[in-house]
DNA sequence: AGGTTGCCTTAACAATTTCATAACCCGGCA
DNA sequence: TGCCGGGTTATGAAATTGTTAAGGCAACCT
């Protein structure tokens, strides 16, 4: 398949490690790059615009949580796919990666398996989602073509920017967005808005939707949750 | 499949021309892909199925001209929309291009409006289906046939813009049209008219029909909806 | 040709809606 | 208590859209 032409980047201080999740996914067909750092990660991150990074938590230079932050707070690499990979000890590095806009992680010991199923998941739900798609949770729906929001049913009407707003939080549930991110996005990284004015829009949102399914994770940002 | 969703595939292999024809063309609502080089452009033919491809003439591995005599040989590739960008200094190669099977070109400095009008144009000649299908919702009926609307089985008297525009609407309820859209579709988007005259068409086929069956999305667009 | 009619576009102004901010409130925490 | 990050609210400016009237133009009719 063409599909598999993805480029994959895989950033782990262990060489063994990185040999052997380089040799599975390459098996399938995907184009891997390795890096040895956080500070490599980046790099090549930039030279290669990969599709999916996979970042180790525990590495030298910057840590695969800083490397993530500095990451999603570029526009290019806003799509860009996220697996961390965590050591067991640490187990709030799981919640914490996906606080900080990881897509998804998987704890060593590492298995191949695993990891390809995870991989190839990822893209799976990322190619159908050509911004067409009806986003639908419980009993809230969004849909980008007819550019309205329904809960139960009944429309509720919000306004662009709002929209926009509500609509990428809720295209990927549970992942945290930074106040960073969420700016690129929707306000456009050229457009200068004091931090306030993302509050007052999630006011709005939460407001208008009369449920509460915006948590916010204070210092970090926001995201969605039902 | 959205009428306007047509993909679109650009090969070039400077990646600036790519970045800007692509932004372009997707922000008109087509789905667009791209390739770096002939041997690319036409293994991404063949997964992707476009309805029309941009060739750059200078590509390495296969230059445009290869791409598209192969891709003419091919019975898939028979009907697909092929429009070549030249370099200004090869002024044969137009010729050759149109000769090869090319069904338009733009020459090099691209300038996007151009470029735009002309795959917009291609388009519409393509698309000149009739669409005798009568669009009927509720106590609304739009037979484009006999360019005719009826409610309630009156005889409702549009001139020619309004009943093109209010079908472009009803023939996707609820879905929303861009400005652009709508421009594009019904006015062509070689013509330049101002923003406010397609408020002034909404605003008289709301006042003729006498049902608000046309929604505002400020911001957005219109969209029909009963 | 001269006159009539209806369509399309614009300009100008009114009405609306959206949006960014400032100012203030509140709770957690050292 | 004082600081910090975030929630609330009110408000005016800015962006968009609605409305109306008027003129150009082409088709049509006599």
């Amino acid at each position: 398949m063409e599909s598999n032409s993805k480029k994959i980047l895989i950033a782990d201080d262990e060489p063994d490690i990185l040999e052997i999740v380089a040799y599975n996914l390459s098996r399938e067909g995907y184009q891997v790059s390795t890096a040895k750092d956080g500070d490599d990660a980046l790099a090549k991150a930039k030279s290669i615009k990969p599709d999916l990074i996979i970042l180790d938590i525990m590495m030298p230079k910057k840590n695969g949580v800083q490397v993530c932050e500095i990451l999603r707070s570029q526009p290019a690499f806003n799509q860009t796919l996220i697996i961390f990979l965590t050591a067991l000890s640490d187990e709030n590095s799981e919640v914490k990666g996906l606080e900080t806009g990881a897509d998804d992680y998987v704890s060593k010991p590492i298995s191949p398996k695993v990891l390809l199923s995870k991989v190839n998941a990822l893209f799976r739900r990322i190619i159908k989602e050509p911004d067409s798609t009806v986003i639908s949770i419980a009993n809230l729906e969004i849909d980008p073509v007819k550019f309205e929001v329904t809960i139960d049913g009944n429309p509720v009407m919000l306004a662009k920017k709002e929209f926009e707003l509500l609509h990428m939080l809720a295209a990927k549930p549970g992942r945290v967005f930074l106040r960073n991110e969420i700016l690129n996005q929707v306000w456009g990284n050229d457009v200068i808005v004091g931090d306030r004015t993302i509050d007052v829009h999630i006011r709005k949102i939460r407001q208008k939707l009369g449920v509460d399914c915006i948590t916010t994770v204070k210092g970090v940002g926001y995201k969605f949750d039902l």
